[in-house]
DNA sequence: AAGCGCGGTTTATATGGCTG
DNA sequence: CAGCCATATAAACCGCGCTT
């Protein structure tokens, strides 16, 4: 376990064991105890084997704290992960998010823009804008997505879908990108979407050839690094994003 | 007129599947 | 296997008739 490096889920376990200062008997014991168990709601497999590794008196109340409150200050993004409809998720978090962080924000009407009609998420001045929001998921996992939920930092494999995208309608692309522990902004312009070499267009079968997807892995993420946002100054990074 | 309930429609993301 | 396209699915939204 590297010190500084977020603790994803799956690392957790690790974490507790190491901590663990009994026989190595009595580990691999509540080791085999927690294996054969089927912890139901609203217990859980760590609290059980916490438990057991406290009766077994190698670890005590203090390193459970100390472990408990680690968790949580680096993994303050993972109720996202529990938000299991898509557009609970897109709409209501993401783009409340986004407009928490800059007021100019406006949510479109047609008394704002009288050709509004749906083809947008956010307004700013004139400036039209579409929130698109993703998750990083281990893509090797079957679990639920806040178990599988990664860290920024993560050596683990993932895929951002961005899709739906229709760059005609927009002027500006804000993506949000949820980690356990942070949470990734860019901002690029429909032009710079569009000409992305990782911009496949075509979705929906049939449809007019205008909603395009772009997938972002976890070994070309490092590409989109000029688009981030870095200094919080999101109105400006979404004018300088609208001029070009 | 204002508010409520409800069913159909739209929109969002996660993930599957095909193809070279 | 990677890349592209397509489907699954669930909640938010919308509109409308009904009630108060």
């Amino acid at each position: 376990m590297l010190r500084g490096l977020t603790v994803e889920l799956l690392e957790l376990k690790n974490r507790i064991t190491t901590s663990f200062s009994g026989t190595e008997d009595d580990l691999r014991e509540v080791l085999d105890l927690i294996e054969q168990d089927q912890p139901v709601f609203p217990f859980n497999e760590y609290e059980h084997l916490i438990c057991n590794l406290i009766e077994k008196g190698g670890l005590n109340y203090n390193q459970y704290i100390e472990i408990r409150s680690e968790y949580i200050s680096q993994n303050p993004n993972l109720w996202i992960f529990e938000i299991s409809a898509p557009r609970g998720f897109g709409e209501k978090f993401a783009q409340t998010y986004v407009k928490g962080k800059c007021s100019k924000l406006k949510t479109p009407s047609k008394k704002l823009d009288p050709n509004y009609a749906g083809e947008y998420d956010l307004w700013l001045d004139g400036i039209t804008i579409e929130v698109k929001a993703s998750r990083a998921v281990d893509s090797n996992s079957e679990e639920p997505l806040y178990v599988k939920a990664l860290a920024r930092d993560t050596n683990r494999q993932f895929i951002m879908n961005f899709q739906q995208l229709k760059p005609q309608y927009c002027d500006v692309f804000i993506w949000v990108a949820v980690f356990r522990d942070e949470i990734v902004l860019w901002i690029m312009s429909s032009d710079e979407v569009e000409k992305n070499p990782f911009y496949s267009k075509g979705q929906h079968r049939g449809n007019k050839g205008n909603e395009g997807q772009l997938h972002i892995k976890h070994d070309k993420i490092h590409l989109f690094s000029k688009y981030e946002l870095k200094d919080d100054d999101l109105e400006g990074a979404i004018r300088k994003a609208a001029k070009g």
